[in-house]
DNA sequence: TTGTAAGCGTTATCAG
DNA sequence: CTGATAACGCTTACAA
């Protein structure tokens, strides 16, 4: 077991001065080819690497982005890292990955902990609580502090900072048209309350499509999911309750526990009922039959949440035009066997 | 914006000397009363928290854990990776994660650069490159450098260090002797070629419970898929050429797979064929039949695996014992709708 | 061409 | 009780 080489160790073995060993690896023409030659030779026998932890001291910079996401456990969120570690790496930088579990008081503590030099920046997606709560003085406090913030998927106007989301209504949009297009006269929706966002734009797309077909939308053709744990109880009832030749929902589970739920009231999918569901994920595709879905890019919004969070970080200061962008990745719609 | 405050700032404001405010924060007993409220009130008025970068300088520690997977679009690896997040957060630390994207190159990119002093040790399940090359000189040169390492799941014994597995035989074992007490005959398997140890070690649970039953084994029986992307068409293949009545897949898709190639064949599941998948992850849950799987804890061997670097970073440095040991993680069978 | 010294933000030792 | 100083490992004016 040996220990990390420093310069000054180096400098002790070679009777050279420190700064004469860095200015040396880093080639500087102050140095003469001589001791250059002599001190890379040494750095490289002994494999010589600086250390990032002085670097970022005295850089002021760890080139290292938070992360941190609502839930790890889950397709979408898994893409959308994989995209933000990806490019963020082609740039040199790493990534810290925290897990807010949704709770609101676990994201406090995660950006308090990280906001005390370990990043430069921060990327984000609330937790369902901090929605509910509409509580973002943590989040604005950092944004205060000067640290480039970058949000996806889950955002808030109340927050002033660059964002990438979908086109969560469009991709309803979408979605719905397509049933309608095939022939489907009633269309059930199953989404979430609508302080989740994305569930309320998706419902959006869903009533808009509906107006733009003229056809009434009621109440009881949208079911809103507040509990996950129950889902499938409610989805069972929402099913029988009404006499729908076509579902919208706004995730995987959702429309396969909405599939399930109607095999066993002796519908064919896609024969009598058309289903789609969103974020093409493992079970969409896996399932029989494969599920129509509208797929979120998600591996395209982290690359993109990155770029933005790493341009702002390397911009030089001086631009102090405050622009925040929101980026909005397009959806688009993947027709499997589930819909005619 | 107001920049981040340091202990330099509020000693002039104060006017005192940095150390007195050092001091005063941590309660130094050297102190009077007096200056420690004047202290103390000053930092938390203006919300003062000391810089991480300069204590890990300064400690030669950096509370932080680097992690490095070969793909997170997967939902064992996310748990595990929940589980070490979780333990690493409760003990505070952080988590830096690494996507080796099973590729040997970055995989030794990733550690070094992460070595360099940004992490006070590893967690790492190999890429499968790797495995194929079996070049290990990375990992145990950051071994040699007195940095902990801790294998899960893709572990080597070429590499001396601490290691989280589960019970991979036992599990394979457990899932086969299922189908044959429910009366299977004719149990095939699909599975990963050897060089992969998980699903060599599953193979091997295969092919003792068959011997223990006094069954047969036959090489048709067993199908290894080299190449995931044609997986489906060998699947198709496979449960054609002979009449299974029991199907033990290695991974919650090749079992999906099956059902649904047997499906084409006209067969029925559970009553004319039983299948039985490894990972209990969404795809089996949401799966119509639900599937009947062979649950790998993830979470808990994330924790064990955190808990097993941390104890080794928190140890004092005298114990100079280098004993390594592996934790194995006990699976169980869930028992759904896939089998009889 | 080389070396000295200051500084990044802390803490610890020691002197006043 | 308070403060100067050194140190963690590195870079960079500035001096020699």
């Amino acid at each position: 077991m040996r220990p990390k080489l420093t310069l000054k160790q180096i400098a002790r073995e070679l009777d050279v001065s420190i700064s004469t060993v860095s200015k040396a690896l880093r080639d500087s023409a102050e140095i003469s080819e001589d001791t250059k030659q002599k001190v890379k030779a040494f750095a490289k026998l002994y494999n010589y690497k600086p250390n990032n932890i002085a670097l970022s001291l005295k850089n002021r910079k760890t080139k290292t982005i938070g992360l941190i996401v609502p839930e790890i456990v889950h397709h979408f969120f898994t893409t959308v890292i994989r995209g933000i570690e990806e490019y963020a790496n082609e740039k040199g930088y790493h990534v810290m990955v925290c897990l807010s579990n949704n709770s609101f008081d676990k994201e406090v503590i995660n950006m308090e902990m990280l906001a005390n030099g370990s990043i430069d920046g921060f990327i984000l997606s609330i937790s369902k609580e901090t929605m509910l709560k509409e509580d973002y003085h943590h989040i604005n406090e950092v944004i205060n502090q000067g640290m480039p913030v970058v949000m996806f998927d889950r955002v808030v106007d109340q927050i002033k900072c660059d964002k990438v989301v979908i086109d969560d209504v469009e991709g309803a949009t979408k979605a719905v048209q397509h049933l309608l297009d095939t022939g489907c006269k009633k269309v059930g929706l199953i989404t979430t309350p609508d302080y989740i966002n994305v569930g309320k734009l998706r419902t959006q797309g869903y009533t808009e499509a509906l107006n733009k077909n003229r056809m009434p939308i009621h109440e009881k053709y949208i079911l809103k999911i507040e509990d996950d744990s129950n889902s499938e109880e409610l989805i069972k009832e929402f099913v029988k309750t009404e006499d729908f030749d076509g579902i919208f929902a706004v995730n995987e589970e959702y429309a396969v526990q909405a599939i399930s739920a109607l095999r066993k009231t002796e519908k064919e999918i896609p024969e009598d009922v058309s289903v789609i569901g969103f974020t093409d994920g493992v079970i969409s595709k896996n399932f029989i039959p494969k599920l129509t879905t509208v797929n979120q890019p998600g591996t395209e919004m982290g690359r993109q949440a990155a770029k933005l969070i790493i341009d702002k970080l390397e911009k030089p200061e001086t631009e102090e035009e405050e622009q925040y962008q929101t980026i909005e990745i397009k959806t688009n719609l993947v027709k499997r066997e589930s819909t005619r």
